[in-house]
DNA sequence: TGAATAGTGTCTTTCAGACACTATCGG
DNA sequence: CCGATAGTGTCTGAAAGACACTATTCA
């Protein structure tokens, strides 16, 4: 049996060589009403190919020839989402003989942060080419773990990407990619809420942030609310990963 | 000039898919002469073809058409150094486009923990095919970081090997897999000291891995020494991280 | 003024580190 | 007995969590 041509799918799989793709999980910080905080959500694609034709899959594709793999990730994001992510760092690289029916895949995927008014514009700019396009659709991170219909083994991918998101949060310097260049305490403070999903003191939050943290307060405050107007703080510091490049301006 | 045919390496990459491989970084615990106390080595392999002949590198080869990622990681060390981890955890995907001189490799690098009565076994086991193997040896990790005759990225690898394995070992679950079934606590302080290479108060250190690590004790002795015999203990929790398996008996 | 959030003070508990002390082996 | 390591007790200082309190804005 082995070695037999009847099951010409094997036989095949036998000659070619893995693909190589690289793909990408991405989180970005929106408004949950459900909460009334703020939650983490994640935009997909609708495949328009088989395997798993129509259905929802991560943002990726093949490793382009000369590009590096983190590269790869972010040309591959602009040209499926129109994103440019702040934050961009290896997950996994998954390559299960299984995970694909068709030829074997191995993938190596990344996982971004963007800031939240990033993300709108996919939706809102006028001047974004995916305005509109009905084959990008965000989903609250929390639901995508109940979603079964995801393509490949996609839903446990964002599973680990979302296991290290959580782990990764107290080491700091992963709140302000998700925000803007300047943010309020109470913002970074959002931001920890959204991931760990449940409520922080304010005030012992605020004084071990500092402690932590490399922010630096700015001279500016934000004013609108009908409150005392917040310090707006900057980040000072860098990635403490050796492998992973600073943040794309 | 784009598109020229002059510079034949670069046509030919555009032509041909990025080739993959598996390569592993191993560490084990052994005697080191010069601190006094357990030191962290690992083995190496000198490169039998080009490029980079006759230099040493980190154990690897092709993916094997069927195997899963891990699988081939396993294999492969097998094959190479006769080592059967107890322990095999991803480390990168390395696919830097300049990473190989020749044809372009993206690397999936495991890294991988081997007992210390393991490790011994290569160098003197009537039974290991790699007896007196001059193709693999061993390496102090610390003189390694200084080295600059490694294949490849392989030095830079073993960097990034080392700072992962500094930072995890904090997590516990990592130490037993470098000694036996049953140890000492004393041991597991070893184990943290050639790790942080810095020495830990025994009566703290104590303290706070009984606290915290899953392990328990046994009602078995280990006499022998010149002094009180210590308790053995034995390693009860699992595996921390979701898509690593468990450890391999 | 009152609602709302910004930001501070302080008490308690928990835990890491330092280190003195007792226990028990081999020789 | 002594030398050596196992293992316990306890003090101190740093930091986390709870929570009362003051400060400042807009409506």
């Amino acid at each position: 049996m082995v070695g037999s041509v009847q099951f010409g799918n094997v036989a095949e799989r036998r000659e070619q060589p893995p693909a190589l793709a690289v793909s990408t999980v991405i989180f970005a910080l929106r408004d949950d009403d459900r909460t009334g905080r703020k939650g983490l959500w994640l935009p997909l694609v609708r495949r328009t190919r088989e395997p798993f034709l129509g259905q929802w899959a991560l943002p990726g594709g093949p490793l382009g020839a000369r590009d590096s793999l983190v590269d790869a990730a972010a040309a591959n994001l602009r040209d499926t989402t129109g994103l440019i992510p702040r934050y961009l760092e290896q997950l996994y690289a998954f390559g299960d003989p299984a995970r694909s029916p068709t030829r074997r895949v191995v993938s190596i995927v990344y996982w971004a942060l963007v800031r939240e008014n990033d993300a709108q514009h996919t939706e809102s700019a006028a001047t974004s080419v995916l305005l509109d396009d009905p084959n990008v659709a965000w989903f609250r991170a929390d639901d995508v773990e109940v979603m079964e219909h995801l393509a490949f083994d996609h839903s446990r991918i964002i599973d680990y990407a979302l296991w290290r998101l959580r782990n990764k949060v107290e080491y700091g310097s992963i709140a302000h990619r998700l925000l803007g260049e300047r943010f309020t305490l109470a913002q970074v403070r959002g931001v920890y809420e959204a991931v760990l999903n449940k409520s922080l003191d304010p005030a012992n939050f605020r004084r071990q942030l500092r402690a932590a943290a490399d922010i630096e307060e700015t001279d500016e405050f934000l004013s609108g609310g009908k409150h005392r107007p917040p310090r707006l703080y900057r980040y000072s510091g860098s990635t403490s990963h050796p492998l992973e490049s600073e943040t794309i301006s």
